[in-house]
DNA sequence: CATGAATGAGAATTCATTCAT
DNA sequence: TATGAATGAATTCTCATTCAT
């Protein structure tokens, strides 16, 4: 697709200029020429800047979920064991594309009300639709007391994300595949220690 | 001093503004227009944008140590003790002066590469300054191990960061002097448990 | 005519855009999209956007003659009464095509030189074309002084051309037919004054 | 005044240019080069474009009437003749200043929404407050019928600024005085008429 | 005949900063 | 100390037009 070669290009000079400065701070000039494309396309595709800023977060999901749902094992069925795959897919993903992690790190920064809000819909969007992929048809035989999911899901979730961060923090310039194995070692601990008290 | 009123409008207008609002988004404009001044004063008293945003940080400090060592109790030489004392009235403070409050974190959030260098600057000749005052005469004839001090000393005032950090998003709405009452029975809690830990 | 349907929904577009805001307000993008047809088909019929609304102008021209000289009645050959029906038809044909009466309002009011340049020179083709159909073949031998037939001609037309224009202004909003029986009424009396002066 | 020379140079700029083109085909880089002059300072006193033309339609009337009111003959309370003497005024201040005229006559045509609106607003304050000046203390004793004086001051103004568009057109192009003259012998043939018809 | 990607000059507007008074 | 007029580079965005396919 010859046609859309451009339109990668600026695709690829924005996240890389928000990924190293605020959305403020990055011109429209500064993409359009990094992308070594004309003043006018920018405008052509993504009509104004923050509807490209909002464009190019859509993206970034897109791209994570593409690799999370890559040949995901479906057939286990396992509850934690989804939620141990998704992340570790999740943060390998982030791992792999330095700059959209990047990116993504400022986007969740800024503070500007219009672009916060909008923001929101699409993380939500992105949320919805995949975490009912990967947990409509779990395994939920397995629960002690399974009228309990919603408080298990929140804690569980709320746990997992807590050791990511920290573990980003540790890790920072560790070798990547270094990294993600310690990460799932401490993951799959605490799996274990869930599936002890939350399962039959 | 009537002769500073102009420049107090100036302060009071740009830590409301920037309490608001992002670094880049804030115009000069607005700070003067809300301060009732002239475009001119601003630069006269304070050079360039950038100057006047790191002086209100700086002030900033200013304000929260004025509240922090406000008749210090300096006569209690325990260590764990005046660490407590430091960060409830830091804490305090902040509650105290919203505003302020609202500034330090956009402050903090701020990514501008020349701005965060100077903001570190600022930060660390008060830290320094604060810390020497508090900690250069503590009791350390108390401690099992006062070799250890350095060690002791980062453990613990990380975890205290991390106890009003969790505290702050959980109690931001409350009321001021309840929220405070609960996040020191917390801390108190704490205290208890290093000082069983690291003193003899 | 399969292959001119793309032509004439651009067409269609342009008398709605042009009939509803400025020449210079309108843009190009406005009316591909209105007419649902590629950008680059507009420039390929009408070479720019100048001659796109010069061809709408003549199109329009067109469009109203139609109307006019749709079995007119061409063995009356009284003088007045052609004028009489040449007005009422024009009039009725506007009535009719409310979105080319906008247009034409519109064209007229631009005072762009180029465009104005233009626009004349159409206007004056038609006209010359139409009025030598209908008054190359008039009853001359009626007048008392055919040799003051231009001085007549003027003033009658001149004359016409006022009471629709007031006739305009006030019917604005009425039911179409039964404005148009009032106009005609109107004109019907002028007709007589003017066969009673100027007639033998 | 040595502060508003430049703002002066961009008012007799603006006029001259929106006296000569459309509104959107004047740029606004047009004017300040003309009036040589920055371009931030045009919108450091008018913030934007669209204010800019609006203040000047509100300045030219301000001439105009300046032009009026000076020396006004409030002593003659005939309500005619200071019709009359108002009229005159008007035309011949538009007639000393052309540009204005010609400005005058662009803005009554542009077709814009939002700017018709604000027009709109400022000619009806404009025209309030002046005829409120002359018509509040006429000799209303002179009337035939004193309670239909609404009829007739509309009938009244109507036949006279219709008189003075009739004048416009033909005599565009006479020396100033010698063509005031002629409308001024018409007007006061018609003062006469109207005297005659509504007065005791 | 039909597309729409691509261009780039030019438009309006913003804003930190300067400087004469 | 205080003003605010003045600057002009930089910014976002528009739009008629071209052209390869």
């Amino acid at each position: 697709m010859k046609e859309y070669r451009l339109k990668n290009n600026l695709i690829k000079a924005g996240f890389k200029a928000f990924a190293q400065q605020e959305y403020k701070k990055v011109s429209t000039n500064d993409i359009v020429s990094a992308a070594n494309v004309s003043k006018g396309l920018l405008f052509h595709y993504f009509n104004n800047k923050e509807n490209f800023y909002l464009t190019l977060y859509d993206l970034a999901w897109n791209v994570i979920y593409r690799d999370v749902f890559e040949a995901f094992p479906f057939d286990n069925r396992d509850f934690f064991e989804r939620l141990q795959t998704l992340i570790l897919r999740k943060t390998g993903s982030l791992q792999k594309h330095k700059t959209i992690a990047a990116f993504m790190k400022r986007v969740h920064m800024n503070s500007d009300k219009a672009i916060t809000k909008q923001r929101l819909k699409i993380y939500n969007h992105h949320n919805q639709k995949h975490y009912k992929k990967i947990f409509e048809d779990y395994d939920s035989t397995a629960f002690r007391h399974p009228e309990h999911i919603e408080e298990i899901f929140k804690t569980v979730t709320w746990s997992f994300s807590r050791i990511v961060h920290e573990w980003e923090k540790q890790y920072v310039d560790y070798d990547n595949t270094e990294a993600l194995r310690i990460l799932e070692t401490e993951i799959r601990q605490y799996v274990e220690f869930f599936k002890k008290h939350f399962y039959k």
